[in-house]
DNA sequence: TTGTTTGCAAACGGTTTGCACAACG
DNA sequence: CGTTGTGCAAACCGTTTGCAAACAA
């Protein structure tokens, strides 16, 4: 998380951008609860707590800057609100997304990896000559826990 | 179509809900265009042409409808539309829907079945106890005309 | 200092909703 | 006829934007 940090900061030297407080605090957040998934209002509410001057606007436009900096990704769960995680540690761009469990019931989310989707980028390329870069993947259904609940 | 269209008055009818021109207009219109994923706007549109008294309200409500009877799909692009295609012609519910191919370049929209991702549904079920119901599968990259003109 | 960033509030835009009228069954 | 569906316009709500003040470099 410390290194996060430097390594943002160096990014906004790099690119002419000012290091701000706002700006560290959103990365913080999100660096701080990796897997959870949260939304724009969200990220505002756990700044507030300690920095209640900041406003919705500037996390918008902070996280607008670290989708640009590929620093976070976006996951939209069609629930009305677009989500934000921590991105990848390492720096190779535009590879290995995990992907993403939705429990219909309780909606919780869960996340996993797997390479499997590498055969299906390869027969797709052979098949229909689409270059596929990167990808996303949602996968429906009932988690452990509800399930469990069910039987009862 | 027109088989759609008589299945589509009998679910109506057993639901206790009543056939409407503005109904059978909807899915005509995304019958007519498979592949097109169209936006609620665009439905508005299209339907307006023929039969101008519909309102865009009238076109949510009934796409609403169409989604609780299965009947179709709902594609999020994350463009700031959601869209909608005709679903599965079979009766199975809960199977199969197909995966899209978006072209980053160009933004065009391919389909594409493939059944690869039930082996990674096994594996999930197997290594999580998640039970996958359904899933959504989107990949991006750049398709076969954007390739070309690129080395130009 | 000076150009970037921020907070506020107003605007935006896709979607939903309340209501009186229309029309299916 | 009674109940469901429709069109219209207003409300909704997450997100974006314009602008003057605040602040990093």
């Amino acid at each position: 998380m410390s290194v996060d940090k430097d390594r943002f900061k160096e990014l906004l030297r790099k690119n002419g951008l000012k290091i701000t407080n706002q700006r560290v605090r959103v990365l913080e957040v999100l660096s701080n609860s990796p897997d959870k998934h949260l939304t724009a209002e969200e990220i505002y509410e756990l700044i507030k707590v300690d920095y209640p001057e900041i406003g919705l606007a500037t996390v918008y436009r902070t996280i607008q800057l670290l989708l640009e900096l590929n620093l976070i990704d976006r996951i939209n769960l069609d629930d009305g609100f677009v989500r934000y995680e921590i991105g990848n540690q390492d720096d190779n761009p535009a590879k290995h997304h995990h992907h993403h469990l939705i429990c219909v019931n309780c909606g919780k989310v869960f996340s996993f990896e797997d390479d499997l989707l590498d055969e299906l980028e390869k027969r797709i390329m052979d098949h229909l000559s689409f270059k596929v870069l990167d990808h996303e993947v949602k996968l429906y259904g009932k988690c452990k826990d509800c399930s469990a609940k069910e039987k009862e």
